[in-house]
DNA sequence: CTTAAACGATCAAAATTTTGATTGAATAAG
DNA sequence: CTTATTCAATCAAAATTTTGATCGTTTAAG
């Protein structure tokens, strides 16, 4: 996918940030013909952005990493915030869970719980691992499927969606900016995120404290009254204030109740 | 991932079953040399099993979920009728593949051509197998899944449907009587197969010969003029007769020009 | 509007990968 | 145990990809 070259070009926009192609082509000791070809290439993967003499990392790559790696980072984290989220599933509710890591642990506690639930999901990965638990009665919304994460989005997401009423939604985020605006990487992803708050009567984000006082590319929402968010650690003062303010229910996991 | 070549392999030994290697080797025009290399990077991905002298499929790609069992009756005539059904696909086509074991089959097909294609289902089995194929572009309907084939059913699926346009249906057959009527053991499933035959320009119903002289308690549809069978032997003379008189098309796949 | 720099396209040279023949070691059949 | 194949390793030739220089064109700053 990316040659070690590229790797080094990359590693150096993310230590000088805007860069100049002649300085690149210094740098890398290659030719400046090489270096805009790796660029080419690089920004097809939407991984940077060029612009005339330069090119710096594209503000959506900052955050978009494969799906398998972003499972381990944090892990400890989002066990726990997994954790102390299924102790708000209510019995007998209808609980909807996004494609997120994080919501991925939840899973793990629903396999394991002994009353019946009604799950729908957008994500093939939850998909498959409740597919045969006989507690679990699952449905999923359609979609098409993206690679990166094998979530379900696009327009018959969306349409999907418009259909259901959820009781409970948790949904992972992936960037959270101190006026409690959500974003996401994926375009498609945030108008779907987006369309799962407005159907559901409650709604739980759950977020590691490295997301926080971050901003992707595509917003989803701002977070409003009644929205609750669970995360790890105290969130930045800016945040925190927002939401008392704001009336957003913030609940810190602790490893304790594991 | 996989080189042209490597496709034509994988598609050449779903046709034949186990093949010696020298008759691979004279089939793509390639040396022993360059087919052994092949072969051992395809055995690393776990897609074929080496014997001394030949190579088949990997009998862990057949791996099953829940219905194992069925899978496996009447292997033979399933692979046959999907290597004929494979051969009907028109190129950029946007095909539907639905939740039947012989479906299924269609799907190693797929995986091994060499042409972009975009592909609709309703099989959470299907989507696992074609999820992170890069030349498939993979859309689900949404719905309810049931645990006995990981089919997703339900009004949600049927929904979903109605906002599709369909170029090539692919469905599996559970029962067909002498009047060229299909029924299903399960209402939701029947409801939705019947969606996705009002939806599609052209459909083509697979079904191996045990699945004549049969009714299920749950109607589909009848076939009508247009819609295509293909089965492995000649059907009996009654649902002939009815196939000419409605102008249903018939094809008996022939083992041989798999 | 002018101009200097950056850009994409093109092409030959260089580097890399792929291929097929040959070898001795390993394997299964008799 | 013997023997005829098949197998993996090696190496040079062939094919492919990558690279850097040079063009005319486009872009943005003055």
């Amino acid at each position: 996918m990316t040659t070690p070259r590229q790797n080094q070009l990359l590693a150096l926009l993310l230590k000088r940030g805007q860069t100049q192609v002649q300085d690149i082509a210094q740098e890398l000791g290659a030719s400046l013909a090489t270096v805009r070809r790796d660029l080419t290439d690089l920004e097809a993967q939407g991984r940077v952005e060029r612009l005339h003499g330069a090119a710096q990392i594209a503000s959506a790559a900052r955050e978009e990493v494969a799906f398998a790696a972003r499972e381990s980072v944090n892990a400890r984290a989002k066990r726990t915030i997994a954790a102390t989220a299924f102790g708000a599933v209510k019995p007998g509710a209808t609980v909807f869970l996004d494609a997120s890591t994080t919501v991925l642990q939840l899973v793990r506690h629903i396999i394991a719980m002994d009353q019946p639930i009604k799950v729908f999901t957008n994500s093939l990965r939850v998909a498959q691992e409740l597919a045969l638990v006989s507690h679990v009665d699952l449905s999923l919304i359609g979609g098409r499927v993206r690679e990166e994460n094998l979530s379900m989005v696009g327009p018959l997401a969306c349409a999907a969606l418009n259909n259901l009423w959820i009781d409970q939604l948790f949904l992972g985020a992936t960037a959270i900016d101190n006026e409690g605006t959500l974003s996401s990487v994926d375009a498609d992803e945030a108008a779907v995120n987006a369309t799962m708050m407005a159907r559901a009567a409650e709604t739980f984000i759950l977020a590691d404290s490295s997301k926080f006082e971050k901003r992707a590319t595509h917003a989803v929402t701002t977070l409003r009254e009644g929205h609750r968010l669970i995360t790890d650690l105290p969130p930045p003062p800016a945040f925190a204030a927002h939401a008392k303010r704001a009336d957003i229910s913030l609940t810190i996991a602790n490893s304790a109740d594991t």
